[in-house]
DNA sequence: ACCTGAACACCGTTCAAGT
DNA sequence: ACCTGAACACCGTTCAAGT
C-alpha cells in the first residue's frame, strides 16, 4: 500500500478510536496494535501522529478534559460556581471511568487541563482567597472529583456474598455495593461537596472579619 | 540448580523487594523478569509463590495497608477517631506515592483492606450513623486519602516557567509547585479534613434533633 | 515442593523501504 | 508525508524437566 493520496489517519479519528477501546474494554486494551487494527492500518503507522503511546494518552485525556464547563468560573459567586464546576468536572469524568487513572498524573502539558486550573485557580484569587488557599482549594476539589469518577469504592467490592458475612462483621451488606456503585459515589460526592462548601464559606467569613480588623487597626495606628 | 534444599524465597521476602522497587524506580519497573533478578532467581520462579503479578501487586498492597492504624475507632469519639485514622491511613500511603494507583481499584479481597473497611463502617455505624451516610463518608474520605497521597496536584505542574507564565494568566507561579508538592498535598489534605469534620458534625447534629423530634411526636400521638 | 530454561503470544518502538 | 513489514528488546505466563 505505502502512502495513500488521502491521509488514513487523523489526529481526532486517532483519538476517537482510542477513547472507544479504552471506554468499551479497560485501559489494558490500549495497545499500539489493537488500535491500528482497529483503525485498518498497521500498528507503526501510528507513530507518524504521535510520537509515543504516552502523548497519544494525554490527547485522549486532554479532549476529555475539554468537555468541563468553565463559564461559571469568575461569573458566578465563588461557592456557586465551584459547585457548578466541580459537577461537569466529575460529569465529564464518570462518563470514562476506565480513563480517571491517568487522568489523575497532573495537567503536565495538556491544554485543556491548564486551561481549567488557570480558570479555578483565577476566580478564587479573584474571588478574595490568597493564593495559598486557592492552590489548596483546587487539589482538595481535584481529590473529591477524581475519587468518586473513579467509581473504585463500591466498585472494589467483590460480588461474593460469603467472604464478606463470615470474618467482617460490619460488611454483611458490602456484596450489594457492586450494584449500587454508582448512587454511591455520586451520594459521597454530594456529601463531600456540601461539607467542603460549608467549611470554606466559614474559612471565608473568617478572612473577610481579619481583613476589616486589620484595615480598622491601621487606621488607629495611622491616627495616633 | 532446580530445587534447594532451603528454598530461596518466601512470600515475605518477594513482597519486600516489590515494594523496593515500586517504591524505588516505579511501578514500570516493576516486571516479574525484573524482580526474579532482583531476588536472584529466574523469572517463572515467582509463580510458585503467587498465581499471577496482580495477586503478588495485591500482597504488596495490602501490606501497605496493614500500616493504617485502626485502634482509635470504636474508642474516641467519632470525629477524632475519623480524623486520627485519617491522617494514619494518608501517612501509610503516602510512604508509597508509587503504589497509590494501584489501591485506588478498591478492596478487593485483600484482608488488610477488608479489615479496614469493616472497622471505619462499623465504628460510624455504632456512633449512631445511618448506613448509608456510613458508607457515603467511607468513600469519602478515601477519595481525600487517596487523592493527596497521589502527590498528583502539585507534582502534576512541569518545572517550567515558561509554559505557563505565557498563555495561562494565574499559574505564573505554577512552575514553582513541583517543589511544594507535599506541602500543597498535605495542607490540601487538612482543609478538606476540617471541612468535611465540620459539614458532618453539622449533620449529625440534625440527626439527633430528627430523632428527639420523632421520638415526641410517637408519645403525642400514643397519647391522643 | 521449588527452581530452571525454552517457548508462546503479546508489548512499545525503530527503521529502511515503498509511493 | 504517510504507510508498510521486519526487527529489537522487552513483557506475563505456561510447561516439561530436573532434584
Amino acid at each position: 500500500m505505502a502512502r495513500p493520496r488521502n491521509p488514513l489517519l487523523s489526529h481526532e479519528r486517532i483519538v476517537g478510536a482510542a477513547l472507544g477501546l479504552v471506554d468499551g474494554e479497560g485501559l489494558d486494551a490500549l495497545s499500539t496494535r489493537r488500535l491500528a487494527a482497529e483503525l485498518g492500518v498497521s500498528g507503526p503507522s501510528l507513530y507518524h501522529h504521535f510520537a509515543t503511546k504516552d502523548a497519544l494518552l494525554d490527547a485522549v485525556v486532554d479532549a476529555v478534559v475539554g468537555e468541563v464547563r468553565l463559564d461559571m468560573l469568575g461569573r458566578d459567586p465563588w461557592p456557586d460556581a465551584l459547585r457548578a464546576w466541580a459537577r461537569s468536572y466529575r460529569a465529564a469524568l464518570a462518563a470514562h471511568p476506565n480513563l480517571v487513572p491517568v487522568l489523575a498524573h497532573g495537567p503536565g502539558r495538556r491544554p485543556n487541563a491548564l486551561r481549567l486550573a488557570d480558570a479555578v485557580f483565577g476566580a478564587l484569587v479573584d474571588a478574595g482567597w490568597p493564593t495559598g488557599d486557592a492552590t489548596r482549594i483546587g487539589a482538595l476539589m481535584r481529590y473529591l472529583v477524581f475519587g468518586s469518577a473513579l467509581g473504585s469504592f463500591a466498585g472494589g467490592f467483590v460480588d461474593d456474598e460469603g467472604l464478606y458475612a463470615e470474618q467482617y462483621p460490619h460488611l454483611g451488606q458490602a456484596h450489594l455495593l457492586a450494584d449500587r456503585q454508582r448512587a454511591v459515589d455520586e451520594g459521597a460526592f454530594e456529601l463531600g461537596l456540601d461539607s467542603i462548601l460549608l467549611g470554606l464559606e466559614a474559612r471565608y467569613a473568617r478572612l473577610g472579619e481579619q481583613a476589616a480588623a486589620a484595615t480598622s487597626s491601621n487606621r488607629y495606628s495611622a491616627r495616633s
